[in-house]
This record gives structure tokens, sequence and C-alpha cells, in this order.
DNA sequence: ATAACATTGTTGCAAATGCAACATGTATTT
DNA sequence: AAATACATGTTGCATTTGCAACAATGTTAT
């Protein structure tokens, strides 16, 4: 007598199942929670804006292309933000040179340090309270992983920036 | 003599140094990662809809809102990817009903689980490789940590679904 | 020297996404 | 019974996003 065989039957792994799709809904989890934080705190600025003056702040003499390198945006959608927070007086643009080339480097502005710091204290509570629910240990690991993860994907595939 | 105190130094955690920023990066990579995949291997199906038609694997007997629940975007996009799927002909759409409520089910068809299952064993290698870099006890702390975030934001947000 | 290529930033366009409003039908309240 | 609120799904619209093409400029190869 032979076996039935289900052949529709997958018996490996589901994507669903998978760290990166878990990632993938956990961020936007985040995002939500921050969209939300923003709407309810600030309408001067939107979530990305705010990373990307952040950004700005932790790394000084970027041209666009290392913002976007560093944001994971094209160079588009960056110069895009960039210009909204110009033209909200946050930052000032000017031209420098970067192995010989004509680029546009960032300067915040007194009024952009100012947003950035006010936000970034009335979101310190929030933060503090999601670092609160792991132990030091796990928030170690999940930091290590993630960037093991990052390393791994950049060595696979090309971000095109 | 007084000391200079400069206040716009932010000595407080900066958002692009937090977990959650460090999670969407790594969701970006990840995002990236995979649609790279799919352009080498697959022209019929998005990597959205893989993910929708994986999901309904896994779960028999959702309505479009509990889809939508688990795949976190809204009512309107998820009726979106179900259209797309069932214009190609891997689900098959039926009405069904659920606490007294008129609501719409889907059936996988055959060409749904082949394609389903084809992709999957396609990317299997892949999910190898990535998990290969973590030890099995830093997978198991990632995804708990993971899921530890998402259940303690889900506290506090409402996702609109 | 000239052609081919690389780097940086911008523009236009199309696809993805979220949100509000609507239609329909059910449950609850008064 | 009527009114109100809720649940489900759809449509329209605005925003976000990514990609390809382009312009301008510098580098490399032939």
């Amino acid at each position: 007598m032979i076996m039935p065989t289900n052949t529709d039957d997958i018996k490996i792994m589901h994507y669903t199942d998978s760290p990166s799709y878990e990632l993938e809904l956990t961020s936007r989890y985040c995002k939500a929670l921050l969209i939300q934080l923003f709407n309810q705190v600030c309408s001067e600025i939107s979530p990305e804006e705010f990373a990307v003056l952040d950004t700005l702040y932790c790394n000084k003499g970027l041209c666009q292309r290392d913002i976007a390198k560093l944001i994971l945006k094209d160079r588009a959608n960056t110069g895009r933000v960039l210009d909204s927070l110009e033209k909200k007086g946050f930052i000032k643009r000017y031209n420098d040179l970067k192995n010989n080339r004509m680029v546009r480097k960032t300067d915040i502005t007194k009024e952009g340090r100012e947003i950035l710091k006010e936000l970034t204290l009335r979101f310190q509570p929030i933060h503090e309270r999601m670092c609160k629910i792991f132990s030091n240990e796990d928030i170690l690991i999940l930091r290590a992983s993630l960037k093991k993860m990052r390393d791994a994907i950049s060595k696979i595939v090309d971000m095109h920036i």
C-alpha cells in the first residue's frame, strides 16, 4: 500500500515566521507609536525630519549622499527632506568640496537645535519606558543582533545610494 | 567665576541611537534584500503579496480585517492586495458570517499554494544564511525582545485597524 | 586629447501607503 | 421603535517613497 503524500505541505520555515518579518512588523509598531507621539506633541516637523535632524546633530560635515547612506533613503528623498528642513529654518545649506567635487553640506540652525532638544526631552520618558521592559543584557544582545544583520545584508545587497 | 553652560548640548539619549530607530534601519535593509531577491527570482508576485499569501496559508478562515491586523496595514490596502492576488488567481474569495456579520474570507488556490511553496523553497538558503550568523540563544532573545516591544507598544498606541 | 565612466544632486513619474469619508448591515441604548 | 453606536469593506485623495533619467562636474582609459 502506498502512503499518500501531500506535496502541498510546506515543512520548512515560513517567511512570516522569520526574524526579518518579525522585524518588519515590530518596526511598523514603532513607527505608529512615533507618529502618535508627534501628533500629540509637534506639528512643525515630521518624524522623518526629526530623524534627519538628529542624524545631522550627531554627524558633522555630511554631504547629502552621506546623509542618505545613514538614513537609508535614496538621494532624491534625502534632498527633499533637507529642502523642507531648510524652508522651515531648521538647517542652512552651503556648498563645499569633497574629493575635489562640489557637494552640499548642512548646518543646523539655532532653531533646529532647539526643536531637536525639546523633542528629544519630551520623548525621553517613552524611551526609558521602552528600555525598562528589557534587561540590560537583552538590550545589548538585541542591538548587537540588529547590527550583525545589517552587516550581513549589506554584503549581499546593493542599496543603490 | 561662573562656568559657561552650553544649553544646546543634549546629554540624553538621541533618537538615532535608540533601539527603535536601529530597528527601522535594520528593517529597511531586510526590505531591500527581499526586493532584490524578488527581482531576481519572481515577477508574478510582490514581496507584500507573498507575505499576505503566507499569512493566509498559516491562518485559515480570516476575514479581511483579521488579515489587516496580522500584517499591520489598514483595511483599504489589505483589500487592495487581496484584489491583486485574486485577479492573479492565487486566492479565491467568498462571503461568510462572523459574529452574525457578513465578511469576506479567502481560500488559497492550487496556484497560490504552488507559488508560495516555490518561493519559500527558493528563499530557504538565504534564510538559513541569515540565521547562521546568530547563536540559537541570541535568536531566541532577539525574537522574544521584538515580541516584548510589540506587546508594550500595542498597549500604548491604537493601530486604527 | 578625447571618450567613457563615476559622483553628486535634481526632476518627473509611478507605485505604495495611510487617512477620512462613505455604504451597508448589525448591536445597543433610550 | 427610533436613534445611536459599532463592525466591515470600499473609494477617493493626499503623502511618501523609490526608481530612472538627466545635468553638471570630475576622473580614468584609450
